[in-house]
DNA sequence: TCGCAAATTGACAACGTTGTCAGCCATGAC
DNA sequence: GTCATGGCTGACAACGTTGTCAATTTGCGA
């Protein structure tokens, strides 16, 4: 039994080759009876449209593609299901394309993944989606692309966006940790080549300066967004002459790597020591004690974008959306140990 | 500048389409100086052949399903990374195809998928790598395909596959604790639907009895690969008159909730307790202690179905192959405490 | 009943590639 | 000089679908 194609369900519904076609695609002017014939006969054969030939006809693509460089492979499975939410429910296609942001061609590759496996578009994640330069490239070679970015607000440069205020969440954590009565409150950075770094950095001197407690270049370490670094930013902050009483790492991750400093330093968290992450990755529910972190909701902005893309696709309007992430409280916070 | 095709480079080149085509597939009896020709005006044209129009007239498939129904993140990114990887070397595309390994139309609807996207064959994941039932059924419809499993030797069974030996890797752990010195040693399963559970028990079982410790009922629990069941089970393990002093989670996120129960029981690890995992994931390296886990090389052994599939299709003899997974020791296992 | 527009249907070409097969040319043996 | 050989090349059809456009049917008012 070879795979039917849409030559057997003609034949079988005793229709031209077209009329099986127009009512695939769901096209009008199609009298009920005939379409209740040829539905009857892809049924019986279980006829499935073939999506090669399909998008090579029509030059219409029947699948989009997901671009992403990004280590973290929460984050990651969380945008793959819900593109694939939005592709499913559109009939189309995701491709996967893990690749490297700072390579020197990334442009050309990405051409040439969309021209070579007849992409529609591209959903484009953190960092590639905040480089500029190469948004303007792919918009030269007509890619249509839909990008997932860090930001306060809609950034209107042109290119269609689901943004997320970072600023905003990060406000949120450092004037909740002010609330309970820190004073010095440590801030591990992210990886600089992710614009959600500065962002985050930005909602948390927003906060301090808002509630007036003093700034301190000391509490402010670089780094990038992993686990050891926000061990080796921890211990670093807990040597300090005056340590912080709470700290805030720009991830879940950093975050962990705070809860083992903290524990290497003998330290009990969350009365020695407030621990605050970002992201409510799994791992801040199975740490102990569990992270107060922000929740991003993931896999909903993932699939807003592809349906945007999906949406831009098919010429409609397509109005960028912010989403804001949601403080979550857990048990790395408390207020400080009064001193002694 | 739309996008080139094998006309242009004719033209370009100064020779049929079909000359083109047989250089761009590395056929022989081309003059070289007539490749030289057809390679320069592709460079010339930045062309790159069109995978639908390709996969269609050839009847060959140039990309591969990976099916899974895995809710652990890190077990899937690492699968999806070497397969892409084999992939990339291959000039295959990877289409990933997340499922649910209980629906009841699983065999129709991979079926669809490898019809509509003609893909050339699939790599199954566990578990649905391990249900007889639909590798029959995906069988019947000639659907070639590669299974990762569980398995303690090469299981000869027709369906080609790259076994890991979970049994033997259990065996390691469980050895390992016992020569540490423990003679209570509670075991944690993972999920029923996975064949590797007790594959994982089966070796914990025989080190036991190999050493010649007693085994005990009350110290094996039932449970799914899920942080919850590690902590309850470890809440279970340690509420018994007579607890055990080392706890084998059948995995790092299980092995993750018995950290959490210890420490809920104020319980110091390892010297309390010893807790070992299985999987290697970046949790076990980032919890406090680190856990002493199993490590399974996910990646290389994803790559490896890929690369037996694509060899499978082109017809090659099939291999099955094996993995051993490595004991790591880390921080999280030590001598019992001495009776006092 | 006829005429005309609208609704419905079908014939055919085309998308970009590869398989088939035939043709050309140089070579070397007779 | 003829002929078979083998290396190289090209013309053409075909893959399964949809776009174009023309043909046919239907509905309806006159």
């Amino acid at each position: 039994m070879g795979t039917a194609t849409i030559r057997d369900v003609a034949r079988q519904a005793k229709v031209s080759l077209k009329t099986v076609s127009r009512v695939i695609n769901r096209e009008s002017s199609v009298r009920d009876e005939t379409r209740e014939r040829v539905l009857r006969a892809i049924e019986q054969l279980d006829y499935r449209p073939d999506l090669s030939a399909r998008s090579l006809r029509s030059a219409k693509a029947y699948a989009i593609g997901l671009v992403y460089d990004n280590p973290n492979p929460y984050y990651i499975i969380a945008v793959q299901q819900g593109a694939l939410a939005a592709c499913r429910e559109m009939g189309f296609g995701l491709q996967i394309h893990p690749c490297d942001s700072r390579g020197p061609k990334l442009a050309e590759e990405l051409r040439d993944l969309v021209h070579r496996s007849r992409l529609a578009g591209l959903v484009l994640a953190p960092p590639m989606s905040e480089r500029m330069a190469l948004l303007r490239e792919l918009a030269a070679y007509n890619i249509p692309l839909v990008r997932v970015i860090s930001a306060a607000e809609d950034p209107h440069d042109g290119f269609p966006c689901v943004f997320v205020d970072d600023r905003d969440a990060a406000y949120a954590i450092t004037a909740y940790l002010i609330q309970l009565g820190h004073l010095r409150i440590g801030f591990l950075w992210g990886g600089k080549q992710h614009r959600s770094s500065p962002e985050r950095y930005k909602g948390y001197e927003k906060a301090l300066r808002d509630y007036g407690v003093p700034m301190s270049d000391e509490l402010v370490l670089e780094g990038d967004y992993s686990f050891d670094d926000g061990f080796r930013g921890a211990r670093r902050l807990l040597g300090l002459a005056e340590p912080p009483t709470a700290i805030f790492g720009s991830n879940d991750e950093i975050a962990a790597g705070v809860l083992a400093a903290a524990r290497a330093a003998g330290l009990h968290v969350p009365y020695d020591l407030s621990v605050a992450g970002f992201e409510d990755s799994p791992f801040s529910r199975h740490s102990w004690p569990s992270l107060t972190t922000s929740r991003q909701r993931t896999e909903l902005i993932a699939e807003h974008a592809a349906r945007l893309l999906i949406a831009q696709i098919h010429g409609g309007d397509v109005e960028n959306e912010g989403f804001s992430p949601e403080l979550v409280v857990r048990g790395s916070t408390a207020p400080p140990r009064p001193k002694a």
